[in-house]
DNA sequence: TCCATTTGAGACATTGATGACTCAAATGTG
DNA sequence: CACATTTGAGTCATCAATGTCTCAAATGGA
């Protein structure tokens, strides 16, 4: 029941990961086909691993989320003033950009996916929570329209990156100052 | 070849473009059968006024792109100040926000789509170098950075009416304030 | 090098959506 | 009311994607 017949190769397996997100990044219909192709890895092996489709997009998702949360809680450190740990968020989230997006698109319903998602939500919110603390985001600031605010500036700086006119360093300052500040 | 067979009762036109833009922002391969369903609308009609399924999706999002255009448009005044120019295109295109979803997820690469939402990219873009004259947005911000937080603001604002916890007033002045001063 | 195991290519049945069609019923206009 | 036209329900063939299977070839460790 447990031992799995085959044993996924590790390239195997990053291979198919890294093209699913690619591929269902840019079309969130794309077939097992296109997967397969974009990974180079045959389409019966995709379902060697994935049995179904769902199987697939669910166990990206839940990397996707775990990355995401793993990032966070190693970059938070304590004893750091509250835009100090915003900073840092999103420097270790912002390079996630692509997983991130991945969740936004696919897989919105999958309970544990869902569960990561609540994990990172409840992080964010503490987080607006102390920044209002510390006057960083003012109190007549409803906190999930801040949360929104954040969560919206992770994927537009990764965009930057992405499309080339910012880098990391200039991206993650810039949302920081979007933020509290800004554009003006 | 021009006159059609059949001519759609208005009625039937609204209640196809209404549910397709609500069944097709929730889950964008959704099939005919869900649109129709939602519609109150039998498949057969559906076929009959919209020959495929692609000629429905690119149908609803020409039209979206047109009322986000013919909104901005009817708003834009002469003589305000960017920031007014600001506040008016938020409070127009605001409540189209679930039409500007469907756009982004949707028909991401039918040329009149493409065409409409270059339109707006350029009227944004006009925008956003009149606030930077008017020290409105900083000449150190990437134009491309400021209009994508326009952009996704309308989102959040859109968003936020729809959970309930802003009224379309208070969305489109935190809107403002957000881009302008930030959260602080 | 040899061997165990994974992989790729292809064939196959199944499923579900699509799009074309028909005909009776509903609609609304004169 | 009577008539023209749209609509709804249903049937049907077609097609594309899914998921299963087999077998030869490639891979990598001992």
């Amino acid at each position: 029941m447990s031992a799995r017949r085959h044993v996924i190769r590790p390239a195997t397996l990053e291979a198919i990961v890294e093209a699913a997100i690619r591929v269902l990044n840019a079309n969130a219909g794309a077939t097992m086909s296109e997967v397969a192709a974009q990974a180079g890895v045959g389409r019966a092996t995709l379902h060697r691993h994935f049995h179904t489709r769902d199987e697939l997009v669910s166990a990206i998702g839940i990397r996707c989320i775990e990355d995401m949360n793993a990032a966070v809680r190693a970059e938070a450190t304590a004893g750091q003033s509250a835009v100090d740990r915003l900073r840092s968020m999103f420097r270790a989230v912002i390079p996630l950009g692509d997983r991130y997006s991945f969740l936004g698109t696919n897989c919105t319903d999958d309970p544990r996916v869902r569960e990561g998602y609540g994990m990172q939500l409840q992080w964010v919110m503490a987080l607006v929570e102390d920044l209002k603390e510390q006057g960083d985001v003012g109190r007549d600031v409803p906190s999930p329209w801040a949360a929104a605010q954040i969560d919206q500036l992770v994927w537009t700086a990764w965009n930057a990156i992405a499309e080339g006119y910012l880098s990391a360093d200039e991206a993650t300052e810039l949302a920081v100052r979007t933020l509290t500040e800004g554009l003006r």
